[in-house]
DNA sequence: TGAGTTCTGTAGCGATCACTACGTTAATAC
DNA sequence: GTATTAACGTAGTGATCGCTACAGAACTCA
């Protein structure tokens, strides 16, 4: 295989563009943030972004797909790499309460908070991101009717239920985070949030 | 008192614009709704909407003010009004499962979906609905610590983070019914999210 | 070298943003 | 009646929105 192509080479890197344009949407959200504001922030002009990406949409697509393998990929790795589903749920929270309020990039989830107010003309960037947690939420009953199944959750369970409140729970951590919550503030509601765990079947 | 004025009386209901507006904000959050979509809901031309509401920002505050008031009141009322402070939490919780999922208005808070996401041009507008959220939090806490003084709630239990829990908790449910969580599913989060009240006192 | 290709910056496109100048209309005050 | 006051609709302000036409620059290929 080979790196070169013809014509004119890029002058910027592509990958610490994207990095910028992600750090944007995370704090701003997909509408407030303007591609004057992109294009300042990435060091190009306005042609190299349309070049380098499609358009505005194409480029936040782009950035939420990256983001999910980055920064938000904690979430599926600690329910996918404990055996003990309490444990994957708790060790979720846990690293929830550190990711959201790490100083090295916006506090809080960008797939939880970039589009949660949109314009009638972008409400299909809302439904995007809102498809991605609705997706997180089946995940998190997939893998609670997974535990209830093996016997580590008890029949009378309410997965539905479970599954919807640790959702509540982790965006509900994003926004304290975003508020301004401390790691210790969230770490604690991490824990008191595991109460809601039903006792093991008898 | 006398309410006749001079001049050309208003040919609208004042009133009757404001719940359109806040619907419209609802919905759509501040930057997300154009002054032409106010306008048009309101049914009004923009000269009027500025004569009778100042500009757009002066608007929204209005909006919010009465929201509080109005749809918002629940929360304030359920602590107040219970004796029990576990009853007060317990029925805010229940309250909003009902407020959130109701079908008369947009679902959700308005205080915690209507600004999340704002431009660097509007980062004020963002910083008053928090003060607001930070407000709740204290509100939450002071009730705890009252709680704890009048021995309701054990010398050990950490008020800062049960406030912080509650309030993850709201905004969780706020935005689960937006992504279109049912009051079911809601109510059976409300008193999932009660396991984490602490026991009582020996 | 020259042709072909692709990125670059400048400069500006039409559309929409929040907002308002202006002349008209409809009420009260005298 | 006339004067005064305030809301009305029309029509349009400058600024910003997402996006692009265009020409020059920098590369690969023959």
């Amino acid at each position: 295989m080979t790196t070169s192509k013809r014509g004119r080479p890029r002058s910027f890197d592509r990958e610490a563009a994207l990095v910028r344009a992600t750090l944007l949407f995370w704090q701003h959200g997909y509408e407030g943030t303007s591609v004057s504001d992109l294009t300042a922030a990435m060091g190009i002009s306005p042609p190299s972004l349309y070049a380098a990406f499609g358009d505005k949409r194409a480029l936040f697509t782009e950035v939420v797909e990256r983001y999910g393998t980055t920064f938000g990929a904690f979430m599926d790795d600690a329910l996918a790499q404990e055996r003990d589903p309490r444990a994957g749920f708790a060790r979720m929270l846990e690293e929830a309460a550190v990711a959201y309020t790490d100083p090295g990039h916006p506090a809080g989830c960008l797939v939880i908070s970039a589009a949660t107010n949109c314009s009638p003309q972008t409400a299909d960037v809302e439904q995007d991101l809102r498809a991605r947690r609705t997706a997180n939420l089946r995940s998190f009953e997939a893998r609670l009717e997974d535990a209830r199944a093996r016997g580590a959750l008890s029949e009378e369970a309410d997965t539905r239920a479970l599954a919807v409140y640790f959702g509540a729970v982790v965006q509900g951590m994003s926004q304290q985070a975003r508020d301004g919550a401390s790691t210790q503030e969230l770490r604690r509601v991490a824990r008191l949030a595991m109460s809601a765990w039903p006792e093991p079947p008898a």
